[in-house]
RNA sequence: GGAGGAGUGCCCGAGUGGCUAAAGGGGGCGGACUGUAAAUCCGCUGGCUAUGCCUACGUUGGUUCGAAUCCAACCUCCUCCA
């Protein structure tokens, strides 16, 4: 085990270092046996991804930056969707069970998952990333067989001396069987992975320890493999909070569930302490550039805070669309107050149906019911083409679009939508 | 197995029959200030077809004109005894 950052002798691996000066590593399970293995040559490498929504958020860029890094150093990552365990429930550090999420749902958020991480990591090619469900194994278990075969394999005196159980225990919150056989599940995957694929390596959250400890303990006593494994740090913000959410709730890396310029904006507003950090986290720009971006101070920083922005859209959901939203973010901040393409198309004829200024913000995506949008114009922090409504009541229509046939709504500085009609 | 204490809104936490959609703080959002930052100050912070209605104080029933507040059972947690 390691802090980040302090390597206890100088790294023989290439892929150790870059991790280690990018802040992607928390701690490791063997790091010297890692780093001798890593210098070796390639490894596979696998990260798991639950399937509990139906796109991942930037808490789930830590690992996949880790599966890029490893990927573009010549390693062949594994991303492993959780179409299987989901249908179980990770109860690590909860105190309580999750709810069940039926098959069906499951499939759906499958499909929206693999979208997010094909733009992270390249599946190109015969030596290209893989996908994997670990429903194709974990369903095919007969309880019997998984009894006879990795049942013996684990004991219950191990499997209560791990935190995520015992915190459980300690509190004497129950922990239901189902719960409890997760770490199960989760070595199993490894295990089959490596035997599969000559996965070698699991990285994972911090939360993830355990279950990764699970699963190379599995890998040495069924096969007498040696696996690693590598958890990334928790994503947090310089006041501490956890990251990833706006007003509007988690930060999605899925276009579909939050706009790029959206996505850009998020990153654009970084706290000053936070921007070096992010930018070793979150951007493959050289650490020399790096350097020189986060020394910058004063208003200069924001430079460094719209590079952040723009590189990370740019890997998130390509050049094209982070060029567009700086463009937008450049235009709407430097004066203009006017977004360049609409945000949403209404029909025209919602507009002699009677439009209430409420419904549109909540159309829109800026409050979460007619309560939060009433909250939001009475407190005057709405603007309906660059002027502020306070009235609740008030109704649109085809009166109110501006010479380009618009609208322009905007709530406080940083929230702005512009919508068309057809 | 026995005795006592506790379970409140996103989180922490006050509240022991009507004045409680529920003090206070945190977080979040809006406003002022600024650099689309931080800090600070001010406001808002359950939902709705809205001078009213619905949902909410572990769960389910009950007492009462009226319950987060009283009673019963159950679930869960904490402490002490065996």
């Amino acid at each position: 085990m390691l802090e980040a950052g302090k390597p206890a002798t100088p790294l023989k691996s290439e892929t150790l270092q870059v991790l280690l000066e990018r802040g992607l590593v928390n701690q490791a399970s063997d790091l010297e046996a890692l780093d001798a293995r890593l210098a070796e040559g390639p490894v596979t490498v696998y990260a798991g991804f639950d399937a509990t929504a139906a796109s991942l958020h930037v808490g789930h860029l830590m690992p996949l930056m880790t599966l890029r890094w490893m990927q573009k150093l010549g390693h062949r990552p594994i991303a492993v969707l959780g179409g299987g365990t989901t249908q179980v429930g990770d109860p690590s550090f909860r105190n309580e069970a999750r709810p069940l999420l039926d098959e069906l749902k499951i499939a759906s958020n499958v499909s929206g998952i693999r979208r997010c991480i094909e733009r992270l990591v390249s599946m190109d090619g015969d030596d290209g990333a893989l996908l994997v469900d670990n429903a194709e194994w974990l369903t095919e278990f007969r309880f019997l067989e998984f009894l006879r075969d990795y049942g013996s394999q684990f004991t219950v005196n191990r499997m209560v001396t791990f935190e995520s159980v015992k915190s459980r225990l300690d509190t004497q919150s129950p922990l239901t069987v189902l719960e409890f056989c997760y770490m199960m599940l989760q070595a199993v995957d490894f295990l089959e992975l490596s035997r599969r694929y000559n996965c070698e390596m699991q990285i994972g959250g911090s939360d993830q320890w355990g279950n990764i400890v699970n699963g190379i303990e599995l890998g040495r006593k069924a096969d007498g493999r040696k696996l690693h494994g590598l958890t990334v740090p928790l994503l947090t913000t310089a006041s501490g909070a956890k990251m990833g959410k706006t007003a509007a709730g988690a930060v999605w890396l899925h276009p579909e569930h939050l706009s790029p310029f959206v996505f850009w904006q998020f990153w654009r507003n970084t706290a000053d302490a936070d921007v070096g950090r992010f930018l070793r986290l979150f951007t493959e720009l050289p650490m020399n550039e790096v350097e020189r971006l986060s020394a910058l101070e004063g208003h200069e920083l924001n430079d460094a805070k719209k590079v952040l922005a723009t590189q990370v859209t740019a890997i998130v959901h390509g050049p094209e669309e982070a060029r567009k939203a700086l463009e937008q973010g450049e235009a709407l901040f430097g004066g203009a107050e006017e977004l360049l393409e609409p945000t949403h198309v209404l029909p025209r004829i919602r507009l002699s149906e009677g439009l209430g200024l409420l419904e549109l913000l909540v159309l829109v995506g800026f409050a979460g019911s007619n309560g939060e949008a009433r909250r939001l114009v009475e407190g005057g922090g709405v603007r309906l083409n660059r002027q502020v409504v306070d009235d609740a009541r008030r109704q649109i229509t085809a009166g109110n679009l501006q010479a380009d046939d618009r609208l322009a709504l905007a709530v406080g500085k940083r929230r702005k939508a512009l919508v068309g009609f057809d």
